[in-house]
DNA sequence: GAGCACTGC
């Protein structure tokens, strides 16, 4: 462990105080932003205290770290120019380090000197943004939330003292919507830009046009791969800093011929690296949750066929939604050789692309790479959002690969030949912005006030089919006029965390005097799949993740019956939607107790998520003076109501049923099939659905029956018959039409 | 009677 520990400086490298603690009087180095006082101690600038001895033993790590070695230069290209790209790879230390180094070279008062500015660094993940301030709150030797801190979704930890904040692109987003010029920032660091989240190329935009406006704020764009000449065009031709990173060597394998079956293939990959191979773990990239189980069960059952000619494996499966309990089993260690003298146990690791960014696992020496993933993609032309199994690009698979060089010199197979990797593989990942629905996107420009989108300077521009559904929907629910402007409600509507259909069910919900179950409803589909959770070997390899949690029923393979039969018991005749508000009120009634979920198959801590995002809707609707009310519990409105103003938000989300026995989607005309797990023991004429999943069939998942005669009350502009395609639907819906105006001439007389 | 790549506000 000694020797791995001087050869590994990663960034959560734990300081090995036996180690260092020889040299730390040295004082070669004063520290970075320190004074002499008078007692010749050295004090830290940002809190008037003396330097800890644990900052001088950090220090000198720090300056071990490869970004150290181009510090003046960073300085001074810093002070030259507005905009830096900075490359760095994995190990490189950029992004605890650059921001640092920030903070020293530039003057971060004010002009009036009365207060000061903040360096912001942008993290596409929570847990980044919260481990990586940690750590250099600790290398700045100050309090995090006090000089050093961050802002997540739910937690802003920092202070009006707080000069360095790392915080989620998202979040610097939301910050630009009421701070356009983000007045409170010297410096931005766009870290992990390469990443290309939907945040990260809105801000993109964005900032080159706040640049123009606030000749003193620079940014730096720091990326890890060879993309950053695709920024530097874009930003001008700023100037770009390479910094070498740190890993072990990898040596790289293909398959001579393409393999018919990727999945066969790894598997034998496998068993092969385990008999032939010395020790060290393998790490497996596949596609699934089906895949990777089926996977496990199949190496297991070949190696353990094999007998004692070798070692003992440790199969195990990684992605989002499998439990916390079992995703701890992949920092467990390679089990024992069987008997003493035989040959080594291996750990092996079977992982979706949780493995290749969010999550890493120290000890991995062989990667297979089959060279798939499964990936969103955005079909405008039926507004479906979809999962496709498709081929990775190269920089994903060099990223894949790096996972083999973390702790020692590494292999990795790519099961596809060298010919494919240079023709086939793309260079980049498409863009997050080039693949998905973009109602969301455009509702948050047009609140940071970009009103041309047309000439909105995209790195990748969207294909304007995207841009005009986007601007479509808004338009249809009130948040644009008819010029494309911002309306109040779409005012209101940016504000919320939430699709736009969503948004505007809440803002409208007041009107049917149900804002508080509505609220509950939405924080229900928004909020119980999001929970933060710590893996119990943090404290030693550094790693947090975040754990996801599809939905709020849970469903053990030992207890299919008992858990369907917890969940019927919540189950709404009318619906889905409705059922989870059931589910809602019995966790509130139970007073939130964990051992009543648990009685009753459902996720205590999907709820208690649920219901975070509820108190922060619920502050939203404050601020607007949205009322929050609700029917009386015993009135036959009660859910009348509630399926009506859910209707006030989606009624662009409706399927009807033909006399065939199918659902077709309201002017759209797909065919589609109610998803199985939806709890209604009846076909309805019309539903809403809340979600459209294109798998082995067009399912819509999250059902609630509702009323024709409701669709032409609430949405006549939606539902203008002039404008809609001949079908059922249409018929039905002109007969509707018909009995209202009869009822109308009825009421005149 | 089926399934869920991964993030973020």
């Amino acid at each position: 462990m000694g020797t791995e520990r001087k050869r590994k400086v990663s960034l959560f490298d734990v300081v090995d105080e036996t180690s260092v603690s020889a040299k730390l009087v040295k004082t070669n180095g004063v520290g970075p932003g320190a004074m002499m006082n008078n007692n010749n101690s050295l004090i830290n600038r940002w809190n008037g205290k003396p330097y800890s001895q644990r900052y001088y033993e950090i220090l000198e790590k720090r300056k071990s770290l490869p970004v150290w070695q181009q510090k003046e230069e960073f300085l001074q290209v810093l002070k030259a120019n507005q905009v830096i790209i900075l490359v760095g790879e994995t190990g490189s230390g950029k992004t605890t380090q650059i921001p640092q180094f920030v903070l020293e070279g530039v003057d971060i008062e004010t002009p009036d000197r009365r207060r000061k500015m903040m360096i912001a660094c942008t993290q596409p993940r929570r847990v980044a943004a919260m481990s990586v301030s940690r750590r250099v709150a600790e290398e700045m030797d100050v309090t995090i939330g006090e000089e050093v801190g961050y802002s997540i979704r739910f937690e802003d930890c920092s202070s009006a003292r707080t000069v360095l904040k790392y915080l989620t692109d998202g979040m610097l987003l939301r910050e630009a919507m009421t701070d356009p010029l983000l007045e409170r920032y010297k410096v931005i660091v766009l870290d992990e830009a390469h990443e290309r989240t939907l945040a990260t190329d809105v801000l993109f935009g964005l900032l080159k046009e706040v640049l123009k406006n606030r000749p003193d704020l620079k940014l730096v764009v720091m990326s890890a791969t060879l993309e950053a000449e695709k920024f530097q065009g874009y930003f001008y031709g700023a100037p770009l800093m390479k910094v070498p990173g740190r890993l072990h060597p990898v040596e790289i394998f293909y398959t001579q011929d393409p393999e018919r079956d990727y999945l066969e293939a790894a598997i034998r990959t496998v068993v092969q690296i385990h008999m032939c191979e010395p020790s060290g773990d393998i790490l497996v990239f596949l596609t699934g949750e089906e895949e990777i189980e089926d996977a496990c069960r199949k190496i297991t059952k070949e190696i353990t066929n094999m007998g004692d000619q070798v070692g003992p494996v440790k199969v195990v499966p990684l992605y989002s939604t499998l439990p916390p309990a079992m995703q701890q089993k992949i920092f467990e260690p390679a089990p024992p050789p069987s008997k003493e003298g035989g040959p080594p146990g291996r750990k092996i690791v079977v992982s979706t692309n949780i493995a290749e960014t969010s999550l890493t696992i120290d000890g991995i020496v062989y990667v297979i790479d089959p060279g798939f993933a499964k990936q969103k993609v955005y079909n405008p032309r039926v507004r479906v959002e979809s999962l496709l199994v498709s081929p990775i690009s190269k920089a994903s698979a060099h990223q894949r690969s790096g996972r083999a060089g973390r702790t020692q010199p590494g292999k990795c197979f790519r099961l596809y030949t060298e010919k494919s990797f240079n023709n086939d593989l793309q260079p980049q990942t498409y863009p997050e912005i080039l693949r998905s629905n973009l109602a969301n996107t455009v509702l948050t420009l047009k609140k940071l006030g970009i009103d041309d989108l047309v000439h909105f300077d995209f790195m990748d521009p969207p294909a304007p089919e995207t841009l005009m559904r986007a601007l479509e929907v808004l338009n249809y629910l009130g948040a644009l006029d008819d010029d494309g402007n911002l309306t109040e409600m779409g005012e209101k509507m940016s504000e919320f965390p939430l699709d736009p259909q969503m948004s505007k069910m809440l803002v409208e919900s007041p009107k049917y005097n149900c804002s508080n179950e509505i609220l509950s409803i939405s924080a229900m589909l928004s909020g119980c799949h999001q929970q933060l959770s710590c893996l119990g070997s943090m404290p030693l390899v550094g790693m947090h993740h975040r754990i996801l949690i599809p939905n709020c029923f849970v469903r053990p393979r030992e207890a299919q019956k008992a858990a369907d039969e917890a969940k019927a018991r919540f189950g709404h005749i009318d619906g889905d939607h409705l059922t989870l508000l059931n589910v809602y009120h019995a966790y509130k009634q139970n007073n939130e107790d964990p051992s009543w979920c648990y009685d009753n198959f459902v996720n205590h801590r999907a709820l208690k998520s649920a219901d975070n995002v509820r108190q922060q809707l619920v502050r939203i609707m404050a601020r607007f003076n949205l009322k929050l009310c609700s029917n009386d519990f015993n009135s036959r409105d009660y859910y009348v109501n509630i399926r009506k103003a859910m209707l006030a938000g989606y009624f662009m989300q409706v399927a009807h049923l033909e006399r065939t026995g199918q659902y077709l989607t309201v002017k759209d005309n797909q065919v589609v099939h109610l998803h199985p797990s939806n709890c209604l023991d009846h076909k309805p004429e019309w539903v809403i659905y809340n979600e459209y999943v294109l798998t082995s069939r067009n399912f819509i998942r999250t059902v609630t029956d509702v009323r024709g005669e409701w669709l032409i009350d609430i949405a006549p502009h939606y539902y203008d018959l002039s404008n809609f395609p001949q079908c059922e639907a249409k018929r039905v819906l002109e007969r509707l039409y018909r009995k209202r105006e009869k009822e109308r001439e009825n009421n005149r007389k």
